[in-house]
DNA sequence: TGCGGGGTTGATATGTTATATCAGTACATC
DNA sequence: GATGTACTGATATAACATATCAACCCCGCA
């Protein structure tokens, strides 16, 4: 069944296959180990295919007949966004499955408050006006959280 | 005593009763009620001048002599934020007084992991590439967080 | 075969952040 | 004085996250 990516339709089946041979492939080159539990996991977040909170996923966990405790599923979402086959998104304390799996980036999103679904798009946080802002004031950026909210444009006609 | 403020050392006595001159005004200005809770949260903040849980400034309020509970704090939080007095800091689960006050603005954080002091700037959000990425997928942003991490330049020589 | 180390998992407990709810109070207006 | 609105007090609970330690498993090595 399709689902919303970017706010698209796409096929969702072999979206799912291809994240999960993605960060396969990832983890042998870089000798991680992409246990049963990690694998787990990110399927739920690619199938689901939206924000979920780590009790949800725990949730889900449980109905597999795990006895699943808090750090079972905080553990396996550590691995996966350090390892950036998954990103957490501050603004709603919650996890979802990377979209450009395997390339180097920083990723930005777009959060629909009317829908709750979220796009990963890709930001330059350096660059601009936070860019020169930070150079002006000395301060050296790392990393950078980027997550707009608005309304998406399958909302933007029901709701406004 | 000074303090840092965007990483420069200020006259913090005088930033102080300017902050809450301004939030006196601005609420004047647009018949909003500065009760003595929200000022005093204020108060604190911009007297601590960083980032502050909301727990953290309960335990204050409580030296203040008030037995006061979880609402209290997010009570005044909720009003000082919403109003553009105050900030919550996503990353940090935690609010800090507004550095421009008064002034519509779309803030940016530059947040020192070394020393956990946060600068306020200003960012476009909606400029850039993230907002061409916004366009292109049709997505309205209606607000943004902007949250970089990094070294400011106190730690730079120190921590490296 | 036995040993030791690193990484992962299991399990319990706890810490931290945030909100729901309802009763009470203050004040302005009519 | 009745009514409405906004704020405050108080209790309880929900939601999110981590500390800690023991057990396990695989692997390399003697």
């Amino acid at each position: 069944m399709p689902a919303s990516l970017g706010f698209h339709t796409h096929d969702h089946r072999s979206c799912i296959a291809e994240g999960l041979a993605a960060a396969e492939r990832a983890c042998r080159a870089q000798g991680l180990q992409f246990t049963p539990q990690r694998r787990r996991v990110l399927e739920i977040l690619l199938q689901r295919h939206r924000a979920m909170g780590a009790y949800e996923i725990l949730d889900i966990l449980r109905e597999d007949g795990i006895a699943a405790q808090p750090p079972v599923a905080y553990r396996a979402l550590d691995f996966l966004t350090t390892h950036g086959f998954a990103h957490r998104i501050e603004r709603l304390n919650a996890f979802i499955a990377c979209s450009h799996p395997g390339a180097a980036h920083s990723p930005a999103f777009l959060i629909c408050r009317h829908c709750d679904s979220v796009a990963e798009t890709l930001a330059d946080p350096a660059r601009g006006r936070l860019g020169r802002a930070a150079d002006a004031a000395g301060f050296t950026i790392e990393c950078a959280v980027v997550e707009a909210e608005g309304t998406c444009p399958n909302c933007r006609g029901s709701a406004g």
